[in-house]
DNA sequence: TCTGTATGTTTGTCGGACATTACTAAGGGA
DNA sequence: TCCCTTAGTAATGTCCGACAAACATACAGA
């Protein structure tokens, strides 16, 4: 008796807590509440919605995941605009539960990187070029206490990649771009860390590319600062091949058998 | 006295609710808590993490907005991976009050968009083609009632259209690139909104460009596919360019004067 | 077997309470 | 007069207890 005439409505009722988010949205997306703006007090919302202040508690407590409202000091909710960072850790995070896998990202990423580039040597000014000379500098001596033997290197090899890709984004001033490739490169570079104990050359490489970009960017010149991306984007699609790493597999698999230590799954 | 020899801490206070999210986020993330496995009621939760029920409560909410877990009957709180379209959707809100430009929009999607066309070439199944000739015979129709003087056809075609670039997207199976432009292609298709009006012809040329590319996409043959796409896109802009709509400014501007009814831009 | 009823459980919401801690304003010293 | 200290106020975070509505389950009846 599935059909009689309608087909199956989520229907879901309107709690009180869901209406109170729900409105306080409706009125930051259309401009009543602007950012920066501060909202009233727990209990004057209470009495404004006719609701207990527990059910505004539960309200804020969307928004504020949301990211449109934030505390700007323990006592000051604030309308705010989402960051960016937020928003790309939920995706990111997202990509990993969906165990999207090195190839999903790569081709994704020798779309948009290369792009990234570009707008960098087009639009990066004096900040945004210290900022990657900077993360260079670092990448330079983690590389080379990596080849020393330092253990610890290789993560940081992975976050000044990971940050040296998200700076080029930014140096390009297309905020739809950087929100874009933003979770695809976190994850993607996160990859870097199985790739540096079975390819010791990886790192080098990546040092000589890098520099190579940044000097394109340095001189404007947009087309050499995306040769510069694809050549190393596709650089590391071939480092993974050659260490023998699978690329249709996830990235970071779910919990093949579990956590760190015990993790023995529960009966 | 700034200085005493630390810089400044953000700190921030570790409140129950928030413990209990992060708590039980950790436990999503690595594993011990699998998608679909159902929680401990609110009241087990509070005895589990020494807290009263209100705090659960509120931590709840939390995970509930991200997407990490979900009611499956209002009895039942399962664990859940986010969906593309909530993550999409909130993107997009956040590129909106970012005040995103026409031009950052287009120039990202001219990367992504032909990407995308070129995938749904090479892994398109019937069922993916089927859904996109299910949605030209529908854009076809609107589009053939706009030029008969229907008034609220506009929205439909924008809707349509937005829709047609997320099935391309769809069938091209790669969820990274899914994640990436939805957003991205949400927002930039809403200002043919204001294209239509303007450029009577657009809509028609638009329908050629759909079906070239169904077509492409039918014959398996990707560079065509993304032709057609760049192609489409271009033309997009142009017809920015000729209906003399600035590119340089919001798509969707934070309330010019608040909200529907009169929409007049203000002085 | 199917339907309807009774019982128990869980969520959503409410009201009130209290400790801690930002903010505020009054007061004292230079 | 201005600055710093101090007390007071108010708001948040957390807790407790309560209740109606909804849902799930078991059971009785047709």
């Amino acid at each position: 008796m599935a059909a009689m005439g309608l087909d199956a409505k989520p229907l879901q009722v309107a709690h009180a807590y869901q209406m109170v988010s729900a409105e306080l949205e409706a009125r930051i997306l259309d401009g009543r509440l602007r950012p920066g703006e501060q909202l009233p007090g727990e209990v004057e919302m209470a009495s404004l919605f006719g609701v207990n202040r527990s059910t505004i508690r539960e309200g804020i407590r969307k928004l504020e995941t949301e990211g449109l409202v934030r505390r700007a000091s323990p006592r000051k909710l604030v309308v705010s605009i989402p960051r960016s960072r937020d928003l790309a850790t939920r995706s990111s995070r997202a990509l990993r539960l969906l165990e999207v896998t090195f190839d999903e990202l790569w081709t994704t990423a020798i779309a948009t990187e290369p792009l990234a580039a570009e707008l960098a040597a087009r639009n990066a000014d004096a900040e945004d070029i210290a900022r990657l000379d900077a993360n260079h500098a670092r990448l330079t001596a983690a590389t080379a206490s990596a080849e020393a033997g330092a253990p610890d290197a290789r993560g940081e090899i992975v976050a000044l990649d990971t940050q040296f890709h998200s700076l080029v984004a930014a140096a390009g001033k297309n905020r739809a771009l950087m929100l874009a490739r933003e979770p695809v490169g976190f994850l993607l570079y996160s990859g870097m860390e199985a790739l540096v104990p079975r390819l010791p050359q990886a790192p080098g490489r990546q040092v000589d590319a890098h520099a190579g970009m940044i000097e394109a960017i340095r001189a404007g010149d947009p087309a050499r600062a995306g040769d510069w991306m694809r050549k190393h984007i596709r650089d590391f699609r071939r480092g993974y091949e050659m260490a023998g790493l699978p690329m249709d597999v996830p990235i970071a698999p779910l919990v093949p058998g579990g956590a760190r230590p015990g993790a023995e799954p529960k009966a």
